[in-house]
DNA sequence: GCAAAGTTTGTTAGCGCTCACAAATAGACG
DNA sequence: CGTCTATTTGTGAGCGCTAACAAACTTTGC
C-alpha cells in the first residue's frame, strides 16, 4: 500500500481513501467516538499505523477552538519547588492530552500581566500560575480572562482555582518541633511577603507562638535565597537570645547555619535551625536539616484534576490542600540549660 | 467603531473590513510585510490595538505549515543546570517568536524516544534536547527526524546541532588549580558515564593528570546526586592516600564534604574538595566550595542562535561553545605537608 | 502623453480538521 | 416481508489564516 496511490489527498483523507472509508470515519475513530463498528475502526487503525500517520494538532485547534495546551507562568527562575511541581504538572497534562507552555517573568524581563497575554495569544485553554507574587495576582484579577486559571497557593481563592501545600500544618509541625524541645525563644526569618506562602508561613507562625503561650517575638524579613540568610547570621554580633530559628526555606536555613558558623555559634549546640522544603540536598548539610517536606509531585498531580475538571465543566473543585511532613534530622536539639 | 456593526466577520476579516480593507492587507501588516503605503498600515493598526485583536495562531499554523514552537527534551527533573538552560533557552525562543514545549523523561515514564515522538506529534518546528544520555542520542540518531535538532552538550556531534559549555577548559582549571596547590594524587569522583558531560570531563581529567605528569589513579563511579557522594566518602575507614577530590558537579562534592566530615577527615585540611557547576547555594557549604561555573544564560541564548539559523537555513554554524569559570573559595588549600 | 515598469491592494483557493446534518444500512417487530 | 427505529457512515461547509496570482494604481522615461 503506497502513499502514491491515492494522489492529492493527504492527512485525515489518505488515511480515508485508503481504509475504503470517508474522512469522518476517520475523524472518528480518531476521537474515540462510539458507534463504529469494529471492523470498520480496526481497518482504519491498522492504515493510521501502517502509515505513522499523526493528525494535525494546528488543524484540530483551528476547528475545535481548542489547542490543548496549558499556560504555565513561572516567576521564580530555577529554584526546587516551582520546577518540581512543574514536572507534576507537565506529566499530569500529558496523560490528560494537554501539553504546556510555559513562559517565566523574572528579574523584570516580561511582567506577569505580560506573560499571561503571551501565553492567551497562544490560544492557552487554561493558565496555571505557579507561586505567584500576591501583587502578580492583583494585576490578574483585574484581567477578565477567558479560560480557567489555577494558582499554586496555599489558601482558597474566590477568583481562581488553588491548589497548594499546606503551610499551616508545615508551619505548626516546626514550631511545635522546636516547642517539645524546650525552645521559648523562636526567631521567624521571613521569605519575601510579596509572596503568599512567605505570608501564610509568616501568620501560622505568630498564630501557633501564641497558641502554645510562647514569648512573642517579632520576625525578620529575608527574601528565599541562602545570600541573606548568611548576611542576616553573620552580623551578628553577639549570642543571641533566641534559641532558634525558624528560616522560611531551606536555602535561607543554609544561609543561616553558614553564617552562625562564621560566628562560632553552634548549630545546634547554641542555635537550633530549620527550614521548609526538604531540598534533596537538605540532609547533607551541616548539620542536615530539619525541615518540612513538601510533596510537589502529588501536587501537580492534584492540580491538574482540578483544573480537568474545570475545563470539562464539571462540577468543579476549587481547591486543593496537599498535607506536608516533619523531617527531624540534626540541626534541632534543646536548648542548652544556659540560655532558658 | 462597535465589533457588531460587522456580523459574521471574524479575525482578520473583521479588522479589515473596519480598516476598510481586504483581509489580505490586515495579513501583510500583522507579518510585516514592506510595500504597504504606511498610511494604510497604519490604519489598520489602530483597528487591531483597538480591538485588541490577536491573530489564531492556530490558523496560521495550519496555513503555513510551522508551528513556531520549539520542542524541548529533558531527562533531569530539576537540576540546576538542565533547568536554567531551559529558562534562558524559553527566554531567546519568545525574543524571536517561539514558544517552549517541554517533554520531561524521567524514571522510565517516558522514554527519549517518546517524548521526540510526543513533540513531533505536537508539530514542533525544531528539537533541543538539554543534555542528554549519550544512549538516548544513540537512539535519537535511528530517528530520522524531519526538524532541525540541537543537543546541549560540549562536544561537536556530525548528525546533529550542538551547544555547550566547555567541559575540558572547566575541567583543566580545577585540575591545574590544585596542580598549584601543591596536590600530586587526586581521586576524581565521575558522574554517571551514560552522561556525555561526565564522560568528557573524565577524559579530560586523566589528559590532565597525564599532561601535568601526576601520578595516575582510576576514578570513582558515581552520579549526580549528594547521596551517592555522601555514601563515598562515609565509607573511607582511614585517612586516603589522595589528597584532593574532584566531583563531577556541586551536588557530589557537597555529599563528600558531608561523609568526610562524619569521617573525622578535615576539609581542606586533610583533603581539598572541588566541585562543578557553582549552585547559587554553594558559597554557603561549610566549606565554601571551589568549583566552576557554568553560564547556563548565554548557553541558553547561543543555543538558540543555532537553531535559528537553522531554522532559517542560513548557512548554519553547527555547534558553539561556552567558556566556564573557575571559582576558588575555601574547599581548597595546599596538601599537608605530611602526606606528601 | 503614453507604454513599460514598479508599487500597492484585492481575489480565490486551500491548509487538515470537526461540526451539523443527511443518507444508508442494520435490527426489531407485527 | 414491509415498516419503523437505531445504528453506522457520508456530505458539505467552514474554522482563521496565508500563498499565489490578478488587478488596480503609481511612477518613470522618451
Amino acid at each position: 500500500m503506497d502513499v502514491s496511490d491515492q494522489p492529492g489527498k493527504t492527512g485525515i483523507r489518505l488515511v480515508a481513501s485508503l481504509a475504503g472509508v470517508s474522512h469522518m470515519t476517520v475523524s472518528r475513530v480518531l476521537n474515540g467516538h462510539t458507534n463504529i463498528r469494529p471492523a470498520t475502526r480496526q481497518r482504519v487503525l491498522d492504515v493510521i499505523s501502517e502509515l505513522n500517520f499523526t493528525p494535525s494538532t494546528a488543524a484540530r485547534a483551528l476547528a475545535t477552538h481548542r489547542s490543548r495546551q496549558i499556560g504555565v507562568v513561572v516567576e521564580s527562575a530555577v529554584e526546587y519547588g516551582p520546577m518540581s511541581t512543574i514536572r507534576a504538572i507537565e506529566e499530569a497534562a500529558r496523560d490528560m492530552g494537554y501539553t504546556l507552555t510555559t513562559a517565566t517573568s523574572h528579574h523584570g524581563k516580561l511582567t506577569p500581566t505580560q506573560s499571561v497575554e503571551h501565553l492567551l495569544a497562544q490560544g492557552v485553554d487554561a493558565l496555571c500560575m505557579i507561586a505567584p507574587r500576591t501583587s502578580s495576582l492583583v494585576a490578574l484579577r483585574q484581567m477578565s480572562i477567558a479560560v480557567p486559571v489555577l494558582v499554586i497557593k496555599s489558601m482558597a481563592d474566590r477568583t481562581f482555582l488553588t491548589a497548594g501545600v499546606d503551610q499551616v500544618l508545615g508551619t505548626n509541625l516546626l514550631v511545635d518541633h522546636l516547642a517539645e524541645l524546650g525552645h521559648r525563644h523562636i526567631l521567624h526569618i521571613a521569605g519575601p511577603l510579596d509572596w503568599s506562602d512567605a505570608q501564610v508561613r509568616v501568620r501560622a507562625f505568630h498564630a501557633r507562638i501564641r497558641k502554645l503561650g510562647l514569648p512573642k517575638r517579632p520576625h525578620v524579613l529575608g527574601d528565599w535565597t541562602a545570600d541573606t540568610g548568611y548576611a542576616f547570621a553573620s552580623a551578628l554580633t553577639e549570642m543571641p537570645e533566641y534559641t532558634a530559628i525558624f528560616a522560611a526555606n531551606d536555602d535561607l536555613a543554609l544561609g543561616v547555619m553558614h553564617g552562625l558558623h562564621d560566628r562560632g555559634i553552634a548549630v545546634p549546640g547554641d542555635v537550633s535551625v530549620v527550614g521548609f522544603d526538604d531540598l534533596p540536598t537538605s540532609r547533607h548539610l551541616w548539620p542536615p536539616l530539619t525541615t518540612v517536606e513538601q510533596d510537589f509531585t502529588a501536587l501537580g498531580v492534584k492540580a491538574l484534576e482540578v483544573l480537568r475538571s474545570a475545563l470539562e465543566s464539571e462540577v468543579a473543585t476549587r481547591h486543593v490542600k496537599i498535607p506536608s511532613r516533619l523531617v527531624v534530622r540534626e540541626s534541632t536539639a534543646p536548648p542548652r540549660p544556659a540560655s532558658l
